[in-house]
Formats: structure tokens, C-alpha cells, sequence
DNA sequence: GGTAGACCTGGACGC
DNA sequence: GCGTCCAGGTCTACC
């Protein structure tokens, strides 16, 4: 495989910059934006253990992958198959569109091509991402994907200060201890040594959660199962599988429905799922792409 | 089923 | 520079 060309098409309407900026897991290593580029880049080890550097580009009815180095056919094939499921390009939010035309404020979301999640290669990457944005403040966030990556992570060949996401097993490799001072996960360390020493043993097939043919609440059900997975990370992961049934609630949530709907007044989960109940199946997205009046102070 | 308190880190603030 | 307070979800024990 040489540069550019790998072209991928999505279904439409499509946009790169909309799953960009979907939620912040693009300012998440080993992703980054490149603004000169206006693309994503993201460092992936494949199945192989070779780390390469993937550039992903607008094209013009999908997108384009510019991988540094020569890949086999089984590794295109292994890109492109990655690429699919982290873009959604096979999504399909027409019944999403039907239902939010008739709501001034998501009155843009089909214009803006918006529904689609950024996800990372694995769910075991998005479960320990989602669990290290929990009780912390975003740049916590930062600082400790950038710490778990940069410390367990294979390197980059053609730039070893870069590294791509650690694996279930080398992550179930190392100890409690390591990743308290090391990467200071406080006490999420031993919810993430758990996770990925049960994935790496196969004693919870955790990517099979992607595929599986299950109703939603069965399925948040197993998602609650992992220590450090609670009610707001269980409704965000199931946002990220394509399950919209549960709205992720968090403080910046009950901030926002209460400047929206209870005049800044005091509320709860209660309120906030009463507020997007009528839209059933859809309601995570049309919380998660809500045009809220309430900007704040922050 | 609901609730209180503990868990950790890092930033803000006062002294 | 040090101490204190605070924000951020989840877990566990208890009622």
C-alpha cells in the first residue's frame, strides 16, 4: 500500500468535521487534529504489532487514509475495516432526521451531517477512556490517556515518542501500583487493571458488545457489570455503540436542563430524563445535540 | 430503592 | 510554599 490510496465512501450526508467534533475523544491520544490538514490522525497498532500513523481526510463522498509506510493487503483490509466502525460510515440517522425537523433546536442536525460518535479501534480503548473522564475535570482527562499511552503504549517506528493506545494485554501486565503513580489514575487504577486483565484472560469478551444482538437495557446491563462503569459512562458507551436509549447525565447535564426548562432551579435525574423522554430510541441524541440556550460561565 | 460518605487528583485561593 | 476547599461519577455500606 502506498500513500492515498485508500478512499472510503460514507453513507450520507457524511462529514468528517461533524464526527470530529462529535465529543472530545479527538483531543484524546492517540488521536490528534491537524490543523493544516483540517484531518484526524490517529496511531494504531495493528494486529500484526506494526504501529503505524493513519491520516484520515475528507474526500468527496467519504473520506480519504493516508497510512506512513507500506501495508499488505491483510492490513489494508484491517484499516479499512477499523476505519469503517470508528467513523460510522455505515450509520444511518434518516429516522432521527425525520423526527428532529420538527424541532427548532435540532433544526440543523441533518444539514451538519450530525449522529455520529467518534469511536476508538476497540471498546476496551473507549471503555478505559470513558471511565478516565469520570469524576475528574476534562484536562484531568487529558493528562491521563497522555500518560497511560505515552507509558504502555508500542511506539511509533518512524517517531518512538509517539505511541499507539496499550493493549488489554499489556495493560493486565503491569500493577496497581504503576498506574497510581505513574499515570495517576487514583483510584480508577485497579477498575482499569481489572477490565483489561479480565479482556486480556477472555474472561469477559468485551468486544463482542459491539455486534451483540441484545435489547439495549440487557446491554447496559453488562456495560454497568465493569467496576468504575456507572450510569452517566454506561449511557455515553452506549451512545458509542449506536444505542441511544439513555441520556448520559452528568453535571454539565443537570446544568443545562435546568437553565433550559427550570429557570436555573435545582434538578435531578428525574428532570432530566422527563425532558427527553418523547424521544425514545433517539433521546441520547437529541440531548447530545441539543442547540441549548444556556451558555454560561463555562 | 434511596442515601451518605469515601475515593483521588489537580486547580484555585488565601495566608 | 503550604494548607484548605472544591469539582467531578462511582462504589459500598447502611437504612
Amino acid at each position: 500500500m502506498g500513500k492515498d490510496d485508500l478512499i472510503l465512501s460514507a453513507r450520507p450526508p457524511f462529514s468528517l468535521s461533524s464526527v470530529v467534533k462529535s465529543h472530545g475523544w479527538a483531543s484524546l491520544a492517540p488521536f490528534s487534529t491537524d490543523s493544516h490538514t483540517d484531518g484526524l490522525t490517529y496511531i494504531y497498532r495493528l494486529d500484526s504489532g506494526h504501529v503505524v500513523e493513519m491520516l484520515i481526510q475528507e474526500a468527496s463522498d467519504g473520506v480519504s487514509i493516508e497510512v506512513d509506510g507500506q501495508l499488505n493487503e491483510v492490513e489494508c483490509e484491517e484499516v479499512t475495516r477499523k476505519v469503517e466502525y470508528m467513523l460510522g460510515l455505515d450509520q444511518d440517522f434518516n429516522d432521527f432526521y425525520r423526527l428532529a425537523s420538527g424541532e427548532p433546536k435540532l433544526a440543523n442536525v441533518e444539514e451538519r451531517a450530525q449522529g455520529r460518535l467518534l469511536r476508538c479501534p476497540t471498546l476496551f480503548e473507549d471503555v478505559v477512556k470513558t471511565i478516565l473522564t469520570t469524576n475528574t475535570m476534562w484536562a484531568g482527562t487529558i493528562r491521563m490517556v497522555e500518560k497511560l499511552v505515552s507509558q504502555f503504549g508500542d511506539p511509533l517506528s518512524a517517531d518512538p515518542t509517539r505511541h499507539a493506545f496499550p493493549t488489554a494485554e499489556q495493560l493486565a501486565a503491569t500493577d496497581e501500583d504503576a498506574l497510581r503513580s505513574t499515570v495517576r489514575l487514583g483510584y480508577r487504577a485497579p477498575y482499569v487493571l481489572e477490565l483489561a486483565r479480565d479482556v486480556a484472560s477472555s474472561t469477559f469478551d468485551l468486544e463482542s458488545l459491539k455486534t451483540v444482538d441484545i435489547p439495549t437495557i440487557q446491554l447496559r446491563k453488562r456495560l454497568l457489570s465493569i467496576k468504575g462503569v456507572g450510569g452517566y459512562a454506561a449511557a455515553n458507551l452506549l451512545m458509542i455503540l449506536g444505542r441511544y436509549d439513555f441520556v448520559p447525565i452528568d453535571t454539565w447535564a443537570l446544568k443545562m436542563v435546568s437553565h433550559e426548562w427550570h429557570g436555573g432551579g435545582q434538578v435531578g435525574q428525574a428532570e432530566v430524563e422527563a425532558a427527553f423522554e418523547r424521544w425514545g430510541e433517539w433521546k441520547g441524541l437529541a440531548y447530545w445535540f441539543w442547540d441549548w440556550s444556556y451558555v454560561g460561565e463555562d
